[in-house]
DNA sequence: GCAAAAGTGTTGGGCCTACACCCATGC
DNA sequence: GCATGGGTGTAGGCCCAACACTTTTGC
């Protein structure tokens, strides 16, 4: 098989944040160049001959947005011949988690035009088959949401427990019990409790902070734990 | 970035079957060209211009094994810079599955000197990165064997259900509750008991036979069924 | 003192585990 | 008739869901 491929590489990123104002949000950018020129997509771009396919994800959402990931995991790679009407690429996307406090960072740059934090629930018209990747990227987030802990690292380093309550009855779209939850999750033993309050908001009693304790979380994934909700 | 990128695209199958007497198998060539010649290694090979992964897949397990698969899905994409010694190539795994009744079926050509099915336990070297690939491929069979009934695409249409038994205990490494395990699959509501006896195999009662009924397979992982063994 | 959020236990039911004997067939 | 694999029921324990009131704070 000598004949040229002539087939591209590039790698998009469909990184999630989460506020408990806002909800759980996914950064797009506003593309600078044609194809879909002034459109939405997901951060993205060409892999240099040299960078693995991690490092390529992480330069890119440096060079358009200026954020910085604490989760990254590859999600699916998309191949269709005709998703691209340049000519052939293959893209692998990644999906990632920037914590809460990294949240508002955004500097759009390079092939940006723009960056900008969309909710998941209204969402504009994206570019390419991008539509299609976030769809998957979100089913994604939600079912790891109920059998892996990876909800804690949307939060920030130290967290009120209320903030996890929510972000979970957000992403699950329903209410949950939260005495349940809270056994639940305390049964784990991958939470710790900090002699620390949360600042108070205005109304309501304080809480207690709380901080994920990512060592003996994988100890137990070791073990096989089982996690679901 | 409209510099040539130069990187190849490929795909490579893990390709799973399974069998009373032998258990677990896994689908490798031997290959014909440099570089590794002469080395065993997973069936794949480069992408056509304009035909899907999906499609390249299928085409290079026929040319170089003559395996018809019956199950397959989208594993992993392996990318680092210098997994082949030739250039930069990126290759897309797939995991798929062979019917218990199409495995004897292979047919070494094109790129490959020979193809066979070897245990999983008993494994040659392997070219490239793909041990690496392989106990992804395993690892990834394994867990989904216990939340998702996959492990009736290994077997034939029709089967005995010591069949499914025998497959469960071997790929889990652990005796099972026969009764236990009857009640729970059978409780699933997608093992249709079929007015059959399996042949006897000239010692003990046959058993029945039965099949997967996949409409309501289907319908149930809609309403988010859960498996778990 | 009142509004808002934090924190906390018990019970009933369902599900899962553990466990052993009889049945049909081939030789 | 014996060896081999097929087929079946139950009881106890554990875990999970359902459920509401008291506490602390800001205003």
């Amino acid at each position: 098989m000598k004949t040229t491929q002539n087939i591209d590489v590039t790698v998009d990123a469909i990184v999630f944040g989460y506020n408990k104002e806002i909800g759980v949000t996914v950064l797009l950018i506003k593309r600078k160049n044609d194809p879909f020129k002034g459109q939405w997509a997901l951060p993205g771009g060409f892999v240099e001959p040299t960078e693995s396919l991690e490092l390529a994800v992480a330069r890119e959402l440096k060079e358009e947005t200026g954020v910085k990931i604490n989760y990254l995991e590859q999600l699916y790679t998309f191949g269709q011949p005709d998703r691209d009407p340049r000519k052939r690429i293959i893209s692998v996307a990644y999906f990632g988690i920037v914590k809460s406090s990294q949240f508002k960072k955004l500097k759009a740059a390079d092939d940006a035009e723009d960056a900008e934090w969309f909710k998941i629930k209204h969402l504009p018209a994206l570019a390419f088959d991008h539509q299609k990747i976030l769809k998957m990227a979100i089913d994604r987030l939600r079912s790891k949401m109920i059998y892996q802990p990876i909800g804690f690292e949307l939060l920030d380093k130290k967290f009120p427990f209320s903030d996890l309550e929510h972000l979970y009855s957000t992403l699950l779209g329903r209410p949950i019990d939260r005495r349940n939850f809270r056994k639940k999750v305390m049964g784990l033993g991958i939470l710790e409790e900090l002699d620390e309050k949360a600042p108070s908001l205005g109304a309501g009693r304080p809480g207690n902070l709380f901080q994920f304790n990512k060592a003996t979380y994988n100890q137990l994934v070791k073990e096989g734990m089982h996690f679901e909700i």
